[in-house]
DNA sequence: TAACATTGTGGGTAGTTGTGGGTAATTTAC
DNA sequence: GTAAATTACCCACAACTACCCACAATGTTA
Protein backbone atom coordinates (compact mmCIF):
# COMPACT_ATOMS: atom_id res chain seq x y z
CA UNK A 1 0.00 0.00 0.00
CA UNK A 2 1.36 3.21 -1.13
CA UNK A 3 -0.04 6.29 0.98
CA UNK A 4 -0.01 9.96 -0.58
CA UNK A 5 1.82 10.60 -3.65
CA UNK A 6 5.77 12.26 -3.47
CA UNK A 7 5.83 11.32 -0.03
CA UNK A 8 8.04 9.19 1.62
CA UNK A 9 8.23 7.30 5.32
CA UNK A 10 10.49 4.27 6.30
CA UNK A 11 13.56 2.84 6.29
CA UNK A 12 15.72 0.12 3.74
CA UNK A 13 18.91 -1.19 4.60
CA UNK A 14 20.36 -1.20 0.77
CA UNK A 15 23.93 -1.70 -1.09
CA UNK A 16 25.45 0.19 -3.70
CA UNK A 17 26.97 -1.75 -6.60
CA UNK A 18 29.94 -1.89 -8.41
CA UNK A 19 29.07 0.48 -10.58
CA UNK A 20 27.95 2.91 -8.32
CA UNK A 21 24.16 1.90 -8.54
CA UNK A 22 21.94 2.21 -5.93
CA UNK A 23 18.11 1.08 -5.65
CA UNK A 24 15.37 2.80 -4.70
CA UNK A 25 13.06 1.06 -2.49
CA UNK A 26 10.12 -0.12 -4.41
CA UNK A 27 7.48 1.00 -2.05
CA UNK A 28 8.99 4.84 -2.22
CA UNK A 29 9.10 4.80 -6.67
CA UNK A 30 5.55 3.08 -6.26
CA UNK A 31 4.48 6.30 -4.17
CA UNK A 32 5.84 8.58 -7.57
CA UNK A 33 3.54 10.21 -9.55
CA UNK A 34 3.57 10.11 -13.10
CA UNK A 35 4.94 13.52 -13.73
CA UNK A 36 8.25 12.60 -11.95
CA UNK A 37 9.14 10.67 -15.17
CA UNK A 38 11.14 8.52 -13.35
CA UNK A 39 13.60 10.80 -12.51
CA UNK A 40 14.78 11.76 -9.38
CA UNK A 41 17.35 15.31 -8.36
CA UNK A 42 20.13 14.31 -6.20
CA UNK A 43 21.90 16.51 -3.72
CA UNK A 44 24.14 16.94 -0.94
CA UNK A 45 22.15 17.28 2.16
CA UNK A 46 22.74 19.58 4.78
CA UNK A 47 23.68 16.58 7.11
CA UNK A 48 26.79 13.97 5.90
CA UNK A 49 24.25 12.67 3.27
CA UNK A 50 22.72 12.83 0.45
CA UNK A 51 19.33 13.99 -0.64
CA UNK A 52 16.83 12.69 -3.10
CA UNK A 53 13.98 13.91 -4.16
CA UNK A 54 11.41 13.68 -6.80
CA UNK A 55 11.70 15.94 -9.97
CA UNK A 56 8.73 17.77 -9.36
CA UNK A 57 9.57 18.21 -5.70
CA UNK A 58 12.94 19.51 -6.91
CA UNK A 59 11.04 21.79 -9.28
CA UNK A 60 9.64 23.74 -6.58
CA UNK A 61 12.42 23.68 -4.84
CA UNK A 62 14.45 25.84 -8.01
CA UNK A 63 11.06 27.98 -8.04
CA UNK A 64 11.61 29.14 -4.62
CA UNK A 65 15.08 29.62 -5.13
CA UNK A 66 14.30 31.81 -8.05
CA UNK A 67 12.30 34.17 -5.33
CA UNK A 68 15.72 34.89 -2.88
CA UNK A 69 16.73 38.04 -4.28
CA UNK A 70 20.63 37.69 -5.36
CA UNK A 71 21.49 41.11 -3.74
CA UNK A 72 21.83 38.99 -0.23
CA UNK A 73 25.16 37.34 0.52
CA UNK A 74 24.13 35.03 2.62
CA UNK A 75 21.06 34.05 -0.28
CA UNK A 76 23.93 33.94 -2.83
CA UNK A 77 25.98 31.92 -1.02
CA UNK A 78 22.61 29.88 -0.31
CA UNK A 79 21.56 28.83 -3.62
CA UNK A 80 25.32 28.09 -4.98
CA UNK A 81 25.84 25.83 -2.52
CA UNK A 82 22.12 24.31 -3.00
CA UNK A 83 22.27 23.99 -6.93
CA UNK A 84 25.74 23.01 -7.08
CA UNK A 85 26.16 19.58 -6.55
CA UNK A 86 22.40 18.73 -7.63
CA UNK A 87 22.20 16.08 -10.54
CA UNK A 88 19.04 14.81 -12.45
CA UNK A 89 18.95 10.81 -12.48
CA UNK A 90 16.66 9.01 -14.32
CA UNK A 91 16.56 5.80 -12.72
CA UNK A 92 17.05 1.63 -14.77
CA UNK A 93 13.80 -0.81 -15.38
CA UNK A 94 15.43 -2.29 -12.46
CA UNK A 95 14.53 1.28 -10.54
CA UNK A 96 18.19 2.04 -9.72
CA UNK A 97 19.63 5.39 -9.45
CA UNK A 98 23.33 6.30 -10.46
CA UNK A 99 25.09 8.10 -7.36
CA UNK A 100 28.54 10.27 -9.02
CA UNK A 101 31.53 9.58 -7.26
CA UNK A 102 31.71 13.57 -5.72
CA UNK A 103 28.22 12.62 -4.14
CA UNK A 104 29.43 8.83 -2.43
CA UNK A 105 32.39 10.54 -1.58
CA UNK A 106 30.61 13.56 0.44
CA UNK A 107 28.37 11.26 2.13
CA UNK A 108 31.13 8.93 3.05
CA UNK A 109 29.48 6.17 1.70
CA UNK A 110 30.70 2.24 1.34
CA UNK A 111 28.56 -0.85 -0.02
CA UNK A 112 25.79 -0.49 2.73
CA UNK A 113 23.87 2.25 2.85
CA UNK A 114 20.48 3.48 4.71
CA UNK A 115 18.05 4.67 3.30
CA UNK A 116 15.22 7.08 5.12
CA UNK A 117 12.22 8.48 4.08
CA UNK A 118 11.94 12.09 4.63
CA UNK A 119 8.39 12.78 3.58
CA UNK A 120 9.25 15.23 0.36
CA UNK A 121 12.27 13.48 -0.17
CA UNK A 122 14.65 9.98 0.96
CA UNK A 123 18.46 10.23 2.76
CA UNK A 124 20.85 8.24 1.73
CA UNK A 125 23.19 7.35 4.94
CA UNK A 126 26.49 5.60 5.48
CA UNK A 127 24.60 3.21 8.68
CA UNK A 128 27.70 3.86 10.81
CA UNK A 129 27.88 8.22 9.97
CA UNK A 130 24.43 8.37 11.24
CA UNK A 131 24.54 6.57 14.16
CA UNK A 132 27.88 8.75 15.20
CA UNK A 133 25.71 11.81 14.76
CA UNK A 134 23.00 10.65 16.59
CA UNK A 135 25.17 9.35 19.79
CA UNK A 136 26.98 12.94 19.77
CA UNK A 137 23.78 14.46 19.45
CA UNK A 138 23.94 17.12 22.25
CA UNK A 139 26.30 19.30 19.67
CA UNK A 140 24.78 22.29 18.85
CA UNK A 141 24.88 23.22 14.93
CA UNK A 142 25.27 26.99 13.22
CA UNK A 143 22.50 28.82 13.44
CA UNK A 144 23.12 30.60 10.00
CA UNK A 145 20.17 28.29 8.48
CA UNK A 146 17.53 28.47 11.24
CA UNK A 147 17.15 32.16 10.17
CA UNK A 148 16.44 31.16 6.46
CA UNK A 149 13.61 28.62 7.64
CA UNK A 150 10.91 30.62 7.58
CA UNK A 151 11.57 31.05 4.13
CA UNK A 152 11.74 28.58 2.31
CA UNK A 153 10.42 24.92 2.67
CA UNK A 154 13.15 22.43 1.81
CA UNK B 1 -21.41 -2.55 19.29
CA UNK B 2 -18.94 0.02 17.46
CA UNK B 3 -18.45 3.52 18.75
CA UNK B 4 -16.89 6.41 16.87
CA UNK B 5 -14.90 5.96 13.66
CA UNK B 6 -11.68 5.40 13.71
CA UNK B 7 -11.45 5.44 17.45
CA UNK B 8 -10.36 2.67 19.65
CA UNK B 9 -10.97 1.59 22.98
CA UNK B 10 -10.42 -1.66 25.35
CA UNK B 11 -7.85 -4.28 25.59
CA UNK B 12 -7.14 -7.39 23.87
CA UNK B 13 -4.78 -10.33 23.88
CA UNK B 14 -3.40 -11.65 20.84
CA UNK B 15 -0.22 -13.55 19.50
CA UNK B 16 2.48 -12.81 16.52
CA UNK B 17 3.00 -15.27 14.15
CA UNK B 18 6.66 -16.87 13.17
CA UNK B 19 5.95 -14.74 10.24
CA UNK B 20 5.46 -11.49 11.97
CA UNK B 21 1.99 -10.79 11.69
CA UNK B 22 -0.51 -9.56 13.81
CA UNK B 23 -4.22 -9.71 13.96
CA UNK B 24 -6.11 -6.65 14.44
CA UNK B 25 -8.96 -6.80 16.97
CA UNK B 26 -11.84 -7.33 14.51
CA UNK B 27 -13.74 -4.91 16.57
CA UNK B 28 -10.92 -2.28 15.95
CA UNK B 29 -11.17 -3.26 12.24
CA UNK B 30 -15.15 -2.52 12.53
CA UNK B 31 -14.52 0.88 13.79
CA UNK B 32 -12.56 2.05 10.78
CA UNK B 33 -13.63 4.35 8.13
CA UNK B 34 -13.74 3.34 4.64
CA UNK B 35 -11.07 5.84 3.49
CA UNK B 36 -8.46 4.16 5.74
CA UNK B 37 -8.20 1.47 2.47
CA UNK B 38 -7.70 -1.37 4.72
CA UNK B 39 -4.27 0.10 5.93
CA UNK B 40 -2.60 1.56 8.86
CA UNK B 41 0.62 3.13 9.57
CA UNK B 42 2.86 1.15 12.09
CA UNK B 43 5.88 3.39 13.96
CA UNK B 44 7.62 3.45 16.96
CA UNK B 45 5.93 4.73 20.26
CA UNK B 46 7.12 7.02 22.82
CA UNK B 47 7.28 4.73 25.24
CA UNK B 48 8.81 1.39 24.50
CA UNK B 49 5.57 -0.33 22.66
CA UNK B 50 4.47 0.28 19.01
CA UNK B 51 2.23 2.89 17.56
CA UNK B 52 -0.33 1.97 14.89
CA UNK B 53 -2.91 4.23 13.08
CA UNK B 54 -5.32 4.43 10.72
CA UNK B 55 -3.95 6.05 7.59
CA UNK B 56 -5.66 9.31 7.52
CA UNK B 57 -4.99 9.86 11.39
CA UNK B 58 -1.20 9.38 9.85
CA UNK B 59 -1.91 11.46 6.88
CA UNK B 60 -2.19 14.60 9.09
CA UNK B 61 0.97 13.67 10.74
CA UNK B 62 2.46 13.97 7.06
CA UNK B 63 0.78 17.09 6.73
CA UNK B 64 2.16 18.54 9.29
CA UNK B 65 5.87 17.23 9.11
CA UNK B 66 5.76 18.69 5.19
CA UNK B 67 5.24 22.04 6.75
CA UNK B 68 8.79 21.99 8.62
CA UNK B 69 11.35 23.46 6.80
CA UNK B 70 14.63 20.94 6.74
CA UNK B 71 16.57 24.24 6.75
CA UNK B 72 16.54 23.54 10.38
CA UNK B 73 18.43 21.07 12.16
CA UNK B 74 15.88 20.64 15.01
CA UNK B 75 13.08 19.71 12.17
CA UNK B 76 15.10 17.60 10.17
CA UNK B 77 15.98 15.78 13.62
CA UNK B 78 12.35 15.40 14.42
CA UNK B 79 10.90 14.49 10.81
CA UNK B 80 13.63 11.96 10.36
CA UNK B 81 13.06 10.51 13.83
CA UNK B 82 9.06 10.27 13.15
CA UNK B 83 9.40 8.97 9.55
CA UNK B 84 12.19 6.61 9.69
CA UNK B 85 10.40 3.99 11.83
CA UNK B 86 7.27 4.30 10.21
CA UNK B 87 5.47 1.59 7.73
CA UNK B 88 2.60 1.53 6.39
CA UNK B 89 0.77 -1.85 6.48
CA UNK B 90 -2.34 -3.04 4.83
CA UNK B 91 -4.18 -6.08 6.21
CA UNK B 92 -4.43 -8.81 4.35
CA UNK B 93 -7.86 -10.76 3.97
CA UNK B 94 -7.96 -12.52 7.52
CA UNK B 95 -6.74 -8.94 9.22
CA UNK B 96 -3.91 -9.06 9.93
CA UNK B 97 -0.39 -6.09 9.53
CA UNK B 98 2.92 -7.19 9.15
CA UNK B 99 5.62 -6.20 12.02
CA UNK B 100 8.90 -5.56 10.87
CA UNK B 101 11.57 -6.81 12.68
CA UNK B 102 12.88 -3.97 13.67
CA UNK B 103 9.56 -2.61 15.31
CA UNK B 104 9.34 -6.17 16.83
CA UNK B 105 12.41 -6.00 18.67
CA UNK B 106 12.42 -2.14 19.46
CA UNK B 107 8.84 -2.74 21.27
CA UNK B 108 10.69 -6.19 22.92
CA UNK B 109 7.89 -8.41 21.95
CA UNK B 110 7.56 -12.06 21.99
CA UNK B 111 4.63 -14.21 20.62
CA UNK B 112 2.06 -12.89 23.32
CA UNK B 113 1.24 -9.08 22.81
CA UNK B 114 -1.35 -6.87 24.56
CA UNK B 115 -3.10 -4.54 21.84
CA UNK B 116 -4.47 -1.41 23.61
CA UNK B 117 -6.87 0.98 22.55
CA UNK B 118 -5.40 4.65 22.66
CA UNK B 119 -8.57 6.57 20.94
CA UNK B 120 -6.97 7.95 17.65
CA UNK B 121 -4.66 5.14 17.86
CA UNK B 122 -3.19 1.81 19.42
CA UNK B 123 -1.11 0.48 21.20
CA UNK B 124 1.15 -2.98 21.08
CA UNK B 125 3.02 -3.98 24.20
CA UNK B 126 4.85 -6.64 25.79
CA UNK B 127 2.45 -7.51 28.66
CA UNK B 128 5.85 -8.05 30.99
CA UNK B 129 7.19 -5.11 30.02
CA UNK B 130 3.67 -2.83 30.20
CA UNK B 131 3.79 -4.23 33.82
CA UNK B 132 7.09 -3.62 34.69
CA UNK B 133 6.93 -0.14 33.92
CA UNK B 134 3.51 0.25 35.46
CA UNK B 135 5.05 -1.35 39.01
CA UNK B 136 8.08 1.07 38.44
CA UNK B 137 6.24 3.96 37.68
CA UNK B 138 4.76 6.10 40.84
CA UNK B 139 1.14 6.68 40.77
CA UNK B 140 -0.33 10.05 39.08
CA UNK B 141 0.07 12.43 41.68
CA UNK B 142 -3.23 14.58 42.47
CA UNK B 143 -2.16 17.42 41.80
CA UNK B 144 -1.85 16.41 38.20
CA UNK B 145 -5.33 15.33 38.49
CA UNK B 146 -6.22 18.88 38.80
CA UNK B 147 -4.37 20.33 36.70
CA UNK B 148 -5.97 17.37 34.02
CA UNK B 149 -9.52 18.58 35.20
CA UNK B 150 -9.57 21.85 33.16
CA UNK B 151 -8.72 20.25 30.10
CA UNK B 152 -11.42 16.98 30.32
CA UNK B 153 -14.09 16.16 32.13
CA UNK B 154 -14.97 12.63 33.21
C1' DT C 1 -29.89 -27.73 20.83
C1' DA C 2 -28.34 -27.68 16.31
C1' DA C 3 -26.93 -25.20 12.40
C1' DC C 4 -24.53 -21.35 11.05
C1' DA C 5 -21.44 -17.35 10.99
C1' DT C 6 -17.46 -15.05 12.78
C1' DT C 7 -12.87 -14.79 14.45
C1' DG C 8 -8.01 -15.93 15.53
C1' DT C 9 -4.16 -18.66 13.90
C1' DG C 10 -1.32 -21.65 10.76
C1' DG C 11 0.75 -22.75 6.41
C1' DG C 12 1.42 -23.27 1.07
C1' DT C 13 2.14 -20.93 -3.39
C1' DA C 14 2.80 -17.63 -6.93
C1' DG C 15 4.37 -13.19 -7.83
C1' DT C 16 7.46 -9.32 -6.62
C1' DT C 17 11.85 -7.32 -5.39
C1' DG C 18 16.91 -6.59 -4.59
C1' DT C 19 21.19 -7.62 -6.57
C1' DG C 20 24.76 -9.32 -9.79
C1' DG C 21 26.62 -9.51 -14.20
C1' DG C 22 26.83 -9.59 -19.52
C1' DT C 23 26.29 -6.95 -23.78
C1' DA C 24 25.15 -3.15 -26.72
C1' DA C 25 24.93 1.83 -27.22
C1' DT C 26 26.67 6.19 -26.22
C1' DT C 27 30.04 9.42 -24.77
C1' DT C 28 34.71 10.93 -24.04
C1' DA C 29 39.64 11.12 -24.96
C1' DC C 30 43.51 11.16 -27.94
C1' DG D 1 38.36 8.88 -36.78
C1' DT D 2 39.40 5.34 -33.73
C1' DA D 3 40.00 3.45 -29.17
C1' DA D 4 38.78 3.55 -24.44
C1' DA D 5 35.65 4.42 -21.01
C1' DT D 6 31.29 5.10 -19.41
C1' DT D 7 26.43 4.45 -19.40
C1' DA D 8 21.98 2.19 -20.54
C1' DC D 9 19.54 -2.02 -21.27
C1' DC D 10 18.64 -6.87 -20.70
C1' DC D 11 18.55 -11.36 -18.42
C1' DA D 12 19.02 -14.29 -14.26
C1' DC D 13 18.17 -15.82 -9.65
C1' DA D 14 17.58 -16.13 -4.63
C1' DA D 15 14.93 -14.21 -0.98
C1' DC D 16 11.02 -12.28 0.45
C1' DT D 17 6.11 -10.88 0.58
C1' DA D 18 1.14 -10.82 -0.60
C1' DC D 19 -2.50 -13.61 -1.39
C1' DC D 20 -5.12 -17.69 -0.88
C1' DC D 21 -7.08 -21.66 1.52
C1' DA D 22 -7.79 -24.32 5.81
C1' DC D 23 -9.40 -25.18 10.40
C1' DA D 24 -10.50 -24.96 15.24
C1' DA D 25 -12.69 -22.24 18.76
C1' DT D 26 -16.06 -19.11 19.96
C1' DG D 27 -20.32 -16.66 19.50
C1' DT D 28 -25.05 -16.14 17.30
C1' DT D 29 -29.46 -17.35 15.56
C1' DA D 30 -33.51 -20.04 14.71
Amino acid sequence: MTLSKNTFIGEFSYTIDTKGRLNIPSKFRQSLSKDNKNTFVVARGLDKCIWVYPLIEWKQIEKNLRDLSSLSITHRRFIRNTARYATPSTYDKQGRVMLNSSLIEFAGLDKEVLIIGMINKMEIWNPSILQEIETKQSKIEPETYEELSNKIIL
